[in-house]
DNA sequence: GATGAATGAGTATTCATTCAT
DNA sequence: TATGAATGAATACTCATTCAT
């Protein structure tokens, strides 16, 4: 009986993508993907509401019918880039082992989609700063992300015996650091390795966890 | 594009601290206290210079007096920093060998100190993003330390014959990625591994580069 | 400076009631109780015309097939009100005398209704200050019904040979403006009197009309 | 030592005047003048911030140097207002009758001062419905000055012995509603008494409380 | 009749920065 | 050197209204 559906917008655009109209689901995703490459290129303090709706080629209202505010906007926009991340491996990922894998994530780091989304990841993390209710949506988010690779490397550890002693979410925890890391160091202006070396370092990485003893109980012989 | 470019007669702050009265140079110190904190703690965004010269305990002219602007006060509070986390090692560097230094960078990066000094970077870093001319003195001021860090390494690697093959830059730019990166993770709500889980990875990784042949000339059988 | 003004074809929502289907005129009716209540208890500036939509069960869209705009609505709301404010009384009119029933007036005066009906005219008086066209309907509205109880009282005056010297528009008026005045400190939030009290005074008032030379003669005797 | 004074705006503008450089003080009058001739004229909502900074000669900047915001302004400009209306009449008071008083208000009703005066409190009753902040701090004020004249009602009511078993608090109520519903009819564009015929009537009624018995305990055989 | 996506004008508010004193 | 009054540009967000479907 009561149609508040237009009155009070979806906005509980969290998980949306059901439950719109497919122009409605058109429009949104034409936002994000306007949304995305301003954040990414020129931060999302610079970024204008009204410049997104421009580069859409809508009117900034019609933005705030899709979306609670320009934050909600980033959050929106990072679960996309997280999403359309996973998708892009696939290809590859069975016939690799784990270590490759990893590495090649490195290999691919400098490609214009991967740079997009550490540029938009950081932004995201000084907007998180901030704004508790952003923190807290990207909180969940990248934690899920940071869980299934954490899983996958368990099993990993566990198919070949490998990293005994490792933590596997704390390995998988600095990989990820790594990436964005790298993301900072480039955004300030300093040098970072090419693709390759960065790769090789982190498939040296993975490859001693193979051979080596851990390293937590005996640091101080362990080379001996 | 370059904002607080216009060279004003006075400071050339970059690199002041002579030709400066005490008295002028301990409310210099001051206010780049405040800063620091205030950007670390609140973001830069969020800050205000009426804020920090409130908590300096100043109005906000005075700031003007010393400092070309809000950017300048943030590169500024970046080389103070920098400077600041360097000094704070020396004690131990002597006694230990350089794999041991760079995991005892982790063992204390939940130091208060420390986490203030990434989250000034994070925040420099996003604002080096827009401001061209922030990016330029921060790139200076952090392509130097990363300089120094990698004649630690190079001369480590020579002295111990230790990883062949490895590029000492591309070594010292992902240890200091990864606590960067450890930083934007922590911004966006994800755990990071604990101290001693950082500590030993980073460890094994160093150690790693002693044993193994290098990986990167045959990645494929590297375990064999 | 005329809003509203601009005459559509099918709506001189003035008058209407007639020429509208039976479906049309519930709908019409259901928006006018919705819009009433939301502008009586939020504001007319605070209400949103999604937010009458909503409250009825429609679009918004909707309200645009039946109504001018929202000012048009404000308008009618106040002329339904108005009208069901009088078919309210009828019941004692005939038995009482005039000066009670004025007096009755305050009695009720902190029913719901009244109440809603009185802050809706407080609203309406704001928006008329700025809207040219919503003033001169109200005007002709409220004119009208000022009109009606003063004709009242100037029967009763005739007939019972009181107030002999007063004005009885200025009187009617008087009575009116007590009833809106309070509505006016209430809403700023400073105490009104009882009903018992209000109503007592009024009757006071009344029945120094019978008695009482008329005050205008002799103002500076009037006491001794 | 914290010179917080210029980062936190003293803004608590309420009771202010003292503690504000001359300069302060004199710009804070300006702006309360401007802001209470167009809250008046045009109407609290259609009135913009820029605006009053205009018609100050200021920039809107300056408005919130030294007011919190728009309500704040409109709370300011009431307060400013009832203070000044309170200074106008003193010459008169001590010479006549409270009621010859009473019936004095009305004559001098249609004044520019206190028109304006009115039409500024019909816009903050309205303002207050919505504003909770400012309908505390509009009924503190309001009330205050009804109880001021309730005191002197008393008193008078006691020196002269007249009014016996009315509720004084109810009776001066009662006449400042009639000023203010005069505001509200006004406003909607129905015609209100003449200034002689309201101070007449309002005269009739303060004389009727002399004479005759209250009403209130033979309400039924009033008339007869 | 109704829908709801889209418009786009309108505005309060903030804040880095300047400058007369 | 310091003050703090003043500037004025910049922007997120709201909402009455329209119109293709």
């Amino acid at each position: 009986m009561t149609r508040a559906s237009e009155a009070l917008p979806h906005h509980s655009s969290s998980y949306d993508g059901r439950r719109l109209t497919p122009k409605a689901l058109a429009t949104r995703t034409r936002i994000i993907e306007s949304a995305t490459d301003l954040f990414a290129n020129d931060g999302y303090a610079a970024v204008t509401v009204r410049g997104i709706a421009a580069e859409t080629g809508l009117s900034s209202g019609a933005i705030y019918a899709t979306f609670r505010g320009k934050a909600d906007l980033l959050v929106e926009a990072v679960r996309a880039s997280i999403t359309e991340d996973l998708a892009t491996l696939p290809a590859s990922i069975v016939k690799k082992t784990l270590p490759e894998i990893d590495a090649y994530q490195f290999t691919i780091s400098s490609s214009a989609r991967r740079q997009r989304s550490r540029k938009l990841l950081l932004e995201a993390a000084v907007a998180a700063r901030t704004d508790d209710d952003v923190r807290d949506q990207l909180s969940t988010i990248l934690q899920a992300r940071v869980d299934d690779w954490t899983a996958a490397h368990t099993e990993w550890k566990r198919a070949s015996g490998a990293a005994r002693g490792t933590d596997m979410r704390a390995l998988t925890t600095l990989l990820v650091s790594i990436d964005l890391g790298m993301g900072v160091l480039s955004a300030l202006g300093v040098e970072t390795p090419s693709p390759q070396q960065s790769s090789a370092l982190v498939l040296q990485l993975m490859e001693s966890l193979n051979t080596s003893e851990p390293v937590r109980r005996a640091p101080k012989r362990a080379r001996s």
